[in-house]
DNA sequence: ATTGGTCTAATGGTAGTACCAATTAGGCGA
DNA sequence: TCGCCTAATTGGTACTACCATTAGACCAAT
């Protein structure tokens, strides 16, 4: 098992229909409150049918980009109005990492990632703290840099999770997901350091002391921007 | 122009489609792992074509509450790993308001509103500041609750751009989407002591005081709490 | 002149069918 | 028993036709 090579994944017609619509919008191709071409116009162009370009606009709609309405057309909403989901497609969106947005994203997770520790230590319950404790016991015994970082976020996940709060719970795997994407970017932040936090915050957790738990989370989390410093200086 | 009367919303198939799927996964009716019926034999159920149904399994597959591939089938996951996204449907899921889900909502808005108004006063620039000025002698000469309550928004709205971050940002729209879902629920919120609050949140933007336009809106936010409180004791 | 009705073209919504493509499972041969 | 190959399953896409909603133009009544 050679761990560099992952399942080519061949993106589908109504995939990278989404994509190029959602550039083009992005990039100002076309101005918010104006319309995009007939579906069937749009289809022939697109050499589809108009099933598979209609798969392509669900995916637009649901990220706000666009509206349709029946008889109207399909209207081009101001992406400063759409779903956080389409943070994944602002922060690559021309091919290289926006790191200006990575900023964005790095300043929010430690805002929100402090609070859940918070929330953890407050609200978990015995059974979050044993799940927690099993993780940390396979997290010492892992030496494998890419297993490892698996689990460094599985360790927040679970956090989120005895956060019990169902928003965090989610908004954990937006930011899994960002990730999962960049793993090569987030790899440098897993170190020795973090384990021994890792486990500080747990023991926090434990002791039910809120503030000890945000505290070392922020500390945790402060090495991403760290991270940015560096990758912004070359 | 009669408030009350607002353009009927016809669900078209693909909504109630996914609506019904959602809810039956939501509900456990599936376990996460399993895999759901052939598009085929779904479609037939459901008495549509499988393009209709297709786009039905768009939306859900976005949510990432399933998991399609060729050949294979339907995976159904685990709604704790879905998109944020999912917040708006759990917070009806079963006709009524969940208390339990709107009390993460408020949690996690405050939380995100603070830290808005912080960075907003540390990095709004002239021109946000202007237009924050401009909404705020609307706002102040407006009586109209509705009305009120909508510039309110548009008050926190222009907050998150000036704090110019993307993730703030379109958070800022996940909530406003949960707010104009429930306009009544939160119509009590919206009290002459907003304003008041809104124009020290607003003073202190300009002054460039991160914290006390943290903490203003924070005292502006917990208000939300405070109702949730009157809630659950009806 | 304003209001309301009606027709028509534009445009999205849905149906039906056929075939392509990836995956899985089972059978067949070495 | 192992490995390959075929066939069945299941999602992906194409083509075509028709229904439903909207907007605009034109007309009729008040």
């Amino acid at each position: 098992m050679i761990a560099e090579l992952t399942p080519v994944e061949k993106m589908k017609a109504p995939e990278q229909i989404a994509e190029m619509l959602l550039k083009y919008i992005i990039n100002g191709g076309i101005i918010p409150g104006e319309k995009l071409p007939p579906e069937r116009i749009l289809a022939s162009q697109l050499n589809v049918t108009r099933a598979t370009l209609r798969e392509a606009l669900k995916k637009l709609e649901q990220l706000k980009l666009i509206i349709i309405h029946q008889g109207k057309g399909i209207i081009v909403e101001d992406f400063h109005k759409a779903s956080i989901d389409l943070i994944f497609s602002l922060l690559v969106i021309n091919g290289e990492i926006d790191l200006k947005i990575l900023e964005n994203i790095l300043e929010a997770r430690e805002l929100f990632g402090t609070d859940v520790a918070r929330c953890a230590a407050r609200r978990a319950d015995t059974k979050d703290i044993a799940q927690m404790k099993s993780l940390m016991e396979t997290l010492v015994k892992t030496t494998d840099p890419g297993k490892l970082q698996q689990l460094d976020f599985e360790f927040f996940r679970q956090l989120a999770l005895a956060s019990k709060n169902m928003v965090y719970i989610l908004l954990m795997n937006t930011i899994k997901t960002i990730h999962d994407k960049h793993l090569n970017l987030f790899l440098p932040l897993t170190t020795n350091l973090s384990t021994t936090l890792q486990q500080e915050i747990l023991q926090a957790v434990i002791d039910g002391d809120e503030e000890t738990a945000a505290r070392k989370a922020q500390t945790f989390l402060q090495a991403g921007m760290e991270l940015l410093k560096f990758l912004k200086s070359v």
